[in-house]
RNA sequence: GGCGGCGUAGCUCAGUCGGUAGAGCAGACGGCUCAUAUCCGUUAUGUCGGGGGUUCAAUUCCCUCCGCCGCUACCA
């Protein structure tokens, strides 16, 4: 029996499960039950990254231990994939002794093969997005920088030793391994990515920190705290036993599949690659990469308020709706997008009125013309070999499309035979054989062959539709969900009366679902909400730009002071050459004229400016940006996506006037 | 700015190795009654992003422009 080792990246704590994760982990699920179908050994492994300053702080702010918060999200994990009839064999956590083990050990062999060595690293570190801040960002007059992911400016300058990897001495190796599997990452589109991304150059990747006190120490030296992904994507043989390299280990790897998200593409398909040739060990075969849920064509994400919550469309839905929809919906490599009217015209179009009404109105007429059970002999016309041949070509091309993971293919192919057999009934008028005693075998020819193709659909189905597929299996009295055509006794009888499938009223889930929705994303449900909920809704909080400061963010007046703001005119601007953000100004500041660099090119023209009073800080050190020696600094307010809006003073502000 | 991708019916998308295009959904009309008011049939609409070129012929190849997306650089 061949193995298949398939696995999601660990979700981090710091995050409430959303439809993301949700996508992923359904993708995996569905996967691991069709290879089943194929005669895979399976084992699907998931679970939870937990360590971090960003975990130590949000923990902290709430009086618990890392430990604790840790904790309750994973109970939270573990629930949705109950709910969503998630089958995963391992669920694996970064705080597990058998992954802090194997962390080590990983480490010190790479460290004794001399690609870990003992450096120096002094850069800017930004907390949240626990990543030190380029050199090529240059630093504020307060010794700050922006963080380039998060927008947020840097709590701190980090200067410490640290143990680096020298992801460097790789690059050809890796060039040559992708040149040798061009499909390790698909679609094709991310490979190209990879290879673009690694021929630009590598430089040497700091690995551990220690700054950063909940994680894993670096073996021998326990000042220094393991990295975020040396420590997380090593989890990937740590669950299997690569401490003892038991025979977990040795059986399952290398990782037949690594499922994840788009963003994170680069840390598995360049780091890890590099961190598992050091180590001497196999790389995984494939990587398949999907894109992000949209909703309503926008970016799903905390600060813009449109998280989507599993749980309440699992209050309204069953689960098979769900598992239905994303893998009908998105194509691997496009984002997908979630609209509610989406959802509910895909579900009740193509799961209520196609699929269970087509084993419904045949249970129906099983249940009315014969009682429930045949024991009689049926007549078969060539109409039915065409319905059997015709199964043979829909599997093929059905399976053909689920091994390359296009499951919305798939499906596609899977219901436009379903409406075959739903114009084969209208064909065949079983209501007007059933008027004359003579017809019954013909009936009954009929009737046996919709429910052998019924059932054999519900094959090709039961990899998605957990839930649906073994009711169909209940209804019929036909256990097993082998692939293939399905065969018949001779005499069996079938239990009817169940529905497969409910409708969904669209009224009541426009107006419920986004209100919920709505509830949610308002924080409205907090109050009375499960403690790792609150847990969740605190991490937020304690990430979100602070709208009025808290303690530790209060200056003196004499800090404010030392910045010196002042209304200046615009005289000149144009276009940075080269540079798509960049305004060129030369302003008029009363005293004189100075040039001023402004990456607000995006949002404001030349024109839109020159003549106009702005605030700049005046006293900035200066900076050079694309060659250009920026004197000062132009205020403008900036939203969660970093649009800046520049303040435009009033034409008779005086030029030279300082804001205080 | 560099590299890559995309732009096809109201919506989501398929397709054309060059001979003016399709599937589902939504819409309109009709039919059936076994079925969860379900199912079946018929049906509309498109300068196939704009412009230019190659060709007997381009939506399909080439160039260019516009718009969108991804990676990357830049955002004092």
């Amino acid at each position: 029996m061949p193995k298949f080792y398939l696995t999601t990246p660990i979700y981090y704590v710091n995050d409430v499960p959303h439809i993301g994760h949700a996508y992923t982990t359904i993708l995996a699920d569905v996967i691991k039950r069709y290879k089943q179908q194929r005669g895979y050994r399976v084992l699907f492994l998931t679970g939870t990254d937990e360590h971090g300053q960003k975990i130590e702080k949000s923990a902290n702010k709430q009086g618990l231990t890392p430990k604790q918060l840790a904790d309750s999200m994973v109970e939270r994990f573990k629930q949705l994939w109950q709910t969503l009839n998630i089958e995963y064999d391992h669920f694996i956590r970064t705080t597990d002794e058998v992954h802090i083990k194997g962390v080590q050990k990983i480490f010190s062999k790479v460290k004794e093969k001399g690609d870990i060595y003992l450096g120096e690293y002094a850069g800017h570190y930004c907390i949240s997005c626990e990543n030190f801040i380029p050199e090529s960002i240059e630093e504020t007059a307060d010794g700050k920088r922006t963080c380039p992911d998060c927008g947020r400016p840097t709590d701190n300058r980090v200067k410490e030793k640290c143990y680096f990897f020298r992801l460097s001495a790789y690059g050809d190796r890796l060039l040559k391994f992708y040149e040798e599997n061009p499909e390790f990452v698909t679609p094709r589109s991310r490979m190209n990515e990879v290879v673009s991304f690694v021929k630009m150059g590598l430089r040497d990747l700091s690995v551990t920190r220690s700054t950063v006190k909940w994680g894993v120490p670096v073996p021998g030296d326990p000042q220094q705290t393991i990295y975020v992904w040396f420590d997380a994507l090593s989890n990937y043989i740590t669950a299997i036993d690569y401490l003892n390299e038991g025979k977990r280990f040795t059986t399952y790897w290398p990782a037949d599949l690594h499922i994840m998200a788009k963003d994170i593409l680069k840390y598995h398909a360049v780091y890890w690659p590099a961190f598992l040739m050091a180590a001497g060990l196999p790389l995984p075969k494939k990587e398949l990469i999907h894109g992000w849920w949209l909703k309503d064509e926008k970016k799903i994400s905390k600060s813009s308020g449109n998280v989507l919550d599993p749980h309440i469309l699992l209050k309204h839905f069953n689960p098979d709706a769900i598992r239905y929809f994303l893998m009908r919906e998105a194509s691997i490599g496009a984002d997908g997008n979630f609209s509610h009217e989406g959802f509910i015209n895909r579900v009740n179009t193509d799961l209520t009125n196609d699929w269970a009404n087509l084993v419904s109105r045949t249970t129906g007429m099983i249940e009315k013309y014969f009682a429930n059970s045949f024991n009689q002999p049926a007549v078969y016309t060539y109409k039915e070999e065409e319905i059997r041949g015709r199964f043979g070509t829909l599997e093929k091309t059905a399976l053909d499309c689920f091994d390359q993971y296009q499951f919305n293919r798939g499906l596609e192919a899977i219901f436009e035979y379903i409406n075959y057999l739903n114009r084969y009934i209208v064909e065949a008028q079983p209501w007007n054989l059933a008027k004359e005693e003579a017809n019954q075998p013909r009936l009954a020819g009929v009737l046996k062959t919709l429910t052998r193709a019924i059932l054999s659909v519900n094959a090709l189905l039961a990899p998605i539709l957990t839930d649906t597929a073994a009711k169909v299996r209940t209804i019929f009295n036909a256990p097993g969900q082998d692939l293939g055509w399905h065969d018949l006794p001779e005499v069996f009888s079938i239990l009817p009366g169940m529905q497969l499938f409910p409708r969904v009223d669209s009224k009541v889930f426009f107006t419920e679902v986004p209100q919920e929705d709505a509830a949610q994303q308002a924080g409205a449900a907090a109050p009375q909400g499960d403690a790792a909920q609150q847990a969740g809704a605190a991490a937020d909080a304690a990430f979100s730009l602070p709208t009025i400061p808290d303690a530790a963010n209060v200056i003196e007046i004499e800090d404010f002071k030392k910045v010196q703001m002042v209304v200046a005119r615009v005289l000149e601007a144009e276009k940075v050459e080269k540079a798509d953000k960049l305004l060129k100004l030369k302003i008029d500041t009363g005293d004189g004229t100075r040039t001023l660099v402004a990456g607000i090119a995006l949002f404001y023209k030349p024109e839109d400016l020159v003549g106009r009073k702005i605030i700049i800080v005046k006293n900035l050190k200066p900076a050079k940006l694309r060659g250009i020696l920026s004197e000062g600094m132009i205020l403008a307010a900036s939203d969660a996506n970093n649009r800046p809006y520049v303040p435009i003073l009033p034409d008779d502000t005086p030029v030279g006037a300082i804001l205080k």
